[in-house]
DNA sequence: TAGATACATCGAAATGTTTCGATGTATTTT
DNA sequence: AAAATACATCGAAACATTTCGATGTATCTA
């Protein structure tokens, strides 16, 4: 992985909104539809339209869609490539 | 660790330059002095201290005095939890 | 096919980040 | 004590990010 790309997933990370969504993929292991999404950020429609969009150019969320809706699943070998790109950090 | 912290160490890790100060760290395990890192980095010395700045406000890096130099060590601690945060994000 | 629903994009305002010259402060050297 | 060295802070310019109303596009429903 390179730094560039670690770059990306950090400004990813960097933000509350942005966290809270991959959070909720720890309690629920399913995917999450982007409706729902907005049901629990207290943001307008564009805004977590903007938000999805940095998680999933970062590769953290895998979008699929599903007729008109919208379904992400969290890319765990992407968030591992990451945790170990940290790890190697500490020598 | 919590949310807040979280989001403060991404952002730290969102830069090109503050990138390669942590990745020095993984050549030479010893302490870096400010001198050197505004030596390999190419950016003035105001900027140098900026970015110091973002990584020991994020406890990414630990400041020490020593006479007229500053000397940082890298924070294992924080980074160990930053990746247990991030390794239960898994599920 | 007309209307409704789900999500994306545009454009602009507000806010945050990065950068550096100028200047300040602390420490060391002469 | 004066000059030099190391780093911090200030202030402003350039740039990036966040936010949302308005509008666009695709898909589903009636």
């Amino acid at each position: 992985m390179d730094s560039k790309k670690i770059e990306k997933i950090s400004r990813a990370l960097a933000d509350p909104h942005r966290l809270r969504i991959l959070e909720k993929f720890k309690k629920k292991h399913d995917p999450l539809y982007c409706s729902e999404i907005h049901d629990f950020l207290d943001l307008a429609q564009p805004s977590v339209s903007h938000h999805l969009k940095q998680l999933v150019e970062a590769d953290l969320l895998i979008p699929e869609k599903e007729g008109r809706n919208l379904k992400y699943n969290l890319n765990q070998e992407v968030l591992n490539d990451y945790i170990a790109f940290l790890t190697t950090l500490k020598g």
